[in-house]
DNA sequence: ACGTATTACTGGAACGTTTCAACCACGACA
DNA sequence: TGTCGTGGTTGAAACGTTCCAGTAATACGT
């Protein structure tokens, strides 16, 4: 039982700088100095500390450096659904950047729910971020006030934002849903639904706003049939497409908008087990081009969103200006609008003109 | 310029409980009582530091409570890649449990890469996370026996555990790729191809031997082509097809079984484009069954796993391992395993034996 | 031999919490 | 009248870092 192998090492309290100072036989300070200013330090001493630490075991201590720099080095990303492959491509484009530059970030998804959003933000709050990017769920002024006034860095995330005083990315919402109906008016759609989403969402109204534009600019006889579904997933499409399929012949929609792709492939799957079918009964077009529009069913026409771009710029602005921050150097906040591109696929395939 | 809004105030240092303090005109350990045993408070005092925490906008220092607590309240959650949709449904499944427990959860992605994995886990130890649901890519025991060491408890996700000293969820992979193995013999394919990943994954291993084992059983005169790809992700899907396309067609095996979804849905597309037909000239079977097999161009059969389930579960253990450890109760580990169900659609259908 | 740099290291303060022993006033009880 | 709780509050000591003003020792130029 005499024995003591590296595995009994570390049972009773956790090790500090202080034990590892002991152990080396110097002062806790020159402990810090060969971790955090190794060119202070001569070879031997650095030698002995470093033998200290690997055979203690010792692991930085992060909340009491934090403490100590009065601030952390991570940011907070705030989706509205981490599920949506939309928002994973989103937070894989701005952790690439985050991570490039030695911070971290740290996912929440608000579900769309503004309780659970200003929970996040406040979770983030204190732990001290340095920024934030928020992909909001309504009005974000409030929360980027309040984050502003406590020195935190805001990105607005696929939403204008020039409303609010702080950066913002986002895509051309309008452009791409005035896209998507015209495409659908010039294969001959004249009767045409846009589901998805509550107005509570910038990006549900910016689309909608888009989508009825362009229906007035074409002077053409064409009706929208608006469907608001509570949330923009599969569920929900599938939901919809019941719905729209219980409607007479002659007046269901013969093409739908969907706000975006799971709710497109969600329409999809419901129009199928429905009996109707995509493009020929009824013709769909969604939105963000998600990777697996393209291996549906019906391959799906899509508006697409360069999503990880989208991410990787937004990490950059925030990036930027923390440095402005940091350096006193005044700062001017941009707005970057990305242009959405119509793809498109069979499941918007043209129609003979019939009625 | 004498007037103050709200809005000015906190333009100085950060402003701390000893601000609070001050402003309320009470001791410092008062106003932590306030926020922490609000019944040992007088009403008219708290009212007092409530209303000196709101003029100043005070926000509780994450970093100081953690150290001074010595820990956190939070756990880590590192999978293989947030952008499949199966590990945001195993995310979403212990989020929801760790929340409910007002506990925080931390989720990293190591892209099935061990440098990435190790750094992973290095930042939660810095952090004081109480514990860590870990889907390892490779062998995890050096990670579990260093973090328990440190008193972090861990539980293997989407993993058979009973070889390493932690609690473990799992899904019985060899079981999985048996059922589809046989489901395939069954409707009359002789050659068949596994496609995916390398064998550091410990379910590509596990489903790969289902597989091989399946077919020995049999005694049918059948082969297994084996497919490595560097990732289980779309693109390689789209890569193997391509390989696979290209061999002549009495060569070619008649029916695949993707290691996971996105391979599949990779595939489907790969062989689309290539002229290949599914289910008629070459069969298709997926594992995961994600939300969007279903609504794949031809529906995808594939292994349904409980993938919500499995991260609640997971959360489960590490929260009892976790209230063992603090009330001083030995704690057994338990190696819960879920059983998957195979879903047949269409990629799959019956195929008229013919060689 | 003297001041002056330079290099390597030390010791202690500070960061913002939580916790805990001590204290005070005040009424109840003997 | 003294003693004992008891509800409300205080003050100071931790927690584990980083940072900075010193000190000690060595080398350098005059």
């Amino acid at each position: 039982m005499s024995s003591m192998t590296r595995s009994d090492v570390n049972h009773g309290k956790s090790v500090s700088m202080k034990d590892v100072a002991r152990v080396a036989g110097v002062a806790l300070g020159t402990v810090s100095n060969v971790l955090n200013n190794p060119e202070l330090v001569s070879e031997a001493t650095k030698a002995r500390v470093q033998a200290a630490i690997d055979s203690l075991g010792w692991v930085r201590n992060e909340s009491a450096r934090q403490l100590r720099a009065g601030r952390s080095s991570a940011i907070g990303l705030v989706v509205l659904d981490v599920g949506n492959p939309f928002f994973a491509d989103v937070a894989r484009g701005a952790e690439d950047v985050v991570y490039e530059r030695g911070m971290s970030m740290q996912i929440g998804n608000s579900d769309q729910r503004p309780d659970r959003e200003a929970r996040l933000i406040e979770d983030l709050e204190q732990q001290r971020v340095r920024g934030v990017l928020l992909a909001p769920v309504g009005d974000a002024r409030r929360h980027v006030e309040r984050l502003n006034q406590r020195g935190v860095a805001v990105v607005l995330v696929d939403r204008v934002g020039d409303d609010a005083d702080c950066c913002s990315v986002a895509v051309d919402d309008a452009h791409g849903a005035r896209v998507a109906i015209n495409h659908l008016l010039d294969v001959g759609h004249r009767r045409i639904a846009l589901v998805g989403g509550t107005t509570d969402l910038m990006q549900v109204r910016d689309r909608r706003a888009g989508a009825e534009a362009a229906l007035t600019e074409s002077g053409l006889p064409a009706t929208l049939l608006v469907v608001s579904t509570p949330a923009l997933d599969l569920a929900n499409g599938i939901a919809a497409a019941a719905q729209l399929a219980v409607l007479p012949d002659g007046e269901r929609p013969t093409a739908v908008f969907a706000l975006n792709d799971l709710l497109a492939i969600g329409l999809l799957q419901g129009f199928m087990t429905a009996g109707l079918r995509v493009p020929k009964d009824i013709a769909l077009i969604g939105y963000d081009d998600i990777a697996f529009a393209a291996a549906a069913a019906v391959p799906l026409s899509s508006v697409a969103q360069p999503r990880q771009a989208l991410g990787g710029r937004a990490a950059e602005l925030l990036l930027a200006e923390i440095d402005d921050q940091e350096s006193g150097n005044p700062h001017t906040h941009v707005h970057e609008r990305f242009a959405p591109e119509l793809v498109v696929r069979k499941s918007s395939a043209a129609r003979r003109p019939k009625d």
